[in-house]
DNA sequence: ATATACCGGGTTGTTACGTCA
DNA sequence: TCTGACGTAACAACCCGGTAT
């Protein structure tokens, strides 16, 4: 069996469909939100699910559903991964030091917004603004106090605005980079309502954290990119993880279609069926046969005949409803392992 | 047709941390 | 043990191209 798998872009909020070029035919769905417009994106901007417009959509999509994670025994979603994603978004709250720590660092920032200050002539409230110790304390109210050193306050919040304001600095405009932790904390609870802004909550959020809305609008896009990157760094483990549970069961068919077939060279008339209609259910370890399953699979009685009723036990189902370890691996409700997420998954299977 | 705004992808510069001699 | 150089990861900001309005 040959796989070609195809990490489509898939948003952590994208409905979290694994996209899965398989071309099994196995749980082939058309994806119905490639057809979702803009508009209607807009209308559900905030915590909706968007479809990457630029992602090339394939026609049929083979949604590799989350059911495989319990179907394949898989662990999922990685605590590990979880555990780093919170880690790495909470280093800046750690990296950004408490007042009593940074004796030296404050100085040697009093230093550098001197230089902002100078450049920007942003004034002393910017000079003391911009140095996430000084709102270590409080949180709501140090907002008021951060921010918009450098740019000279203000800023349109448009990209002629910040590109304006790049050139204004004299140079100096990528210091002081790192978003207080209260910022930062704000704009993640922000994040986990809504991924995207419009311009109206940019405003308030600009204005409620004292920051440009150019710098929430950037923030909000660098969030999504690593929101992006995770789910695709979780995505390709994920599918390595099938591929190597489908190989094995490729491998396992194999060898059951080899025994199955010798079987028949020594008992001929114990398997009068074509050998492309059999199918073995893993989950009895019985032989299905397909051949007659328009009939067999409907409440008509089968005939005593058939090589179902013959076999004893035997299932004839359509390929559909055949419990074959594939329908339960692409039919399973969506349950897609998703990137660490700000907050934690408290629905993660247990590890293996 | 043009302008504007937004977004994704990629890149750059800064910052903080860990390691090692 | 302390220190400075170095590498690295994370982050904020920017640039560019595409798309929608």
């Amino acid at each position: 069996m040959e796989l070609g798998l195809s990490l489509g872009e898939t948003m952590a909020d994208a409905g979290r469909d694994l996209v899965l070029g398989l071309g099994m035919g196995l749980g082939v769905r058309r994806d119905e939100e490639a057809e979702t417009g803009r508009e209607v994106r807009r209308e559900h901007e905030f915590g909706a699910g968007r479809c990457g417009r630029s992602s090339p959509e394939p026609a049929v999509r083979l949604t590799l559903l989350p059911g495989l994670v319990p179907s394949l025994g898989l662990p999922w979603p990685p605590s590990s991964e979880t555990s780093r994603h919170l880690e790495a978004s909470t280093r800046g709250f750690d990296v950004n030091r408490a007042p009593s720590l940074s004796v030296a660092g404050a100085a040697a920032e009093d230093e550098e917004e001197q230089d902002d200050a100078a450049g920007a002539g942003a004034g002393a409230a910017a000079a003391a603004s911009s140095s996430p110790n000084n709102s270590a304390g409080s949180f709501p109210t140090d907002f008021s106090a951060q921010g918009q050193a450098g740019t000279g306050g203000g800023g349109g919040g448009d990209r002629a605005g910040s590109r304006a304001s790049d050139e204004d600095d004299g140079g100096s405009a990528r210091k002081k980079l790192r978003l207080s932790k209260e910022q930062s904390a704000f704009l993640e609870e922000s994040f986990k309502e809504h991924a995207t802004l419009n311009p109206k909550q940019k405003l308030a959020l600009a204005k409620q954290l004292n920051l440009r809305p150019r710098q929430v609008e950037v923030w909000f896009q660098n969030r999504r990119a690593r929101t992006k990157l995770k789910q695709t760094e979780v995505d390709c483990e994920y599918l390595k993880r099938c591929c190597e549970t489908l190989t094995e069961e490729n491998r396992r068919l194999q060898k059951e279609l080899a025994e199955l077939r010798a079987l028949k060279t020594v008992h001929p008339f114990y398997m009068h069926l074509p050998a492309t209609t059999l199918s073995m259910c893993p989950s009895c370890e019985r032989v299905a046969s397909n051949s007659s399953a328009p009939a067999a699979a409907a409440p008509a009685p089968a005939s005593s005949s058939s090589p179902s009723a013959a076999g004893g036990g035997i299932a004839a189902a359509p390929p559909e409803q055949r419990p074959s370890s594939f329908a339960a691996l692409f039919s399973s409700p969506l349950n897609r392992p998703q990137a660490a997420q700000p907050q934690p998954q408290p629905q993660a299977p247990a590890s293996s």
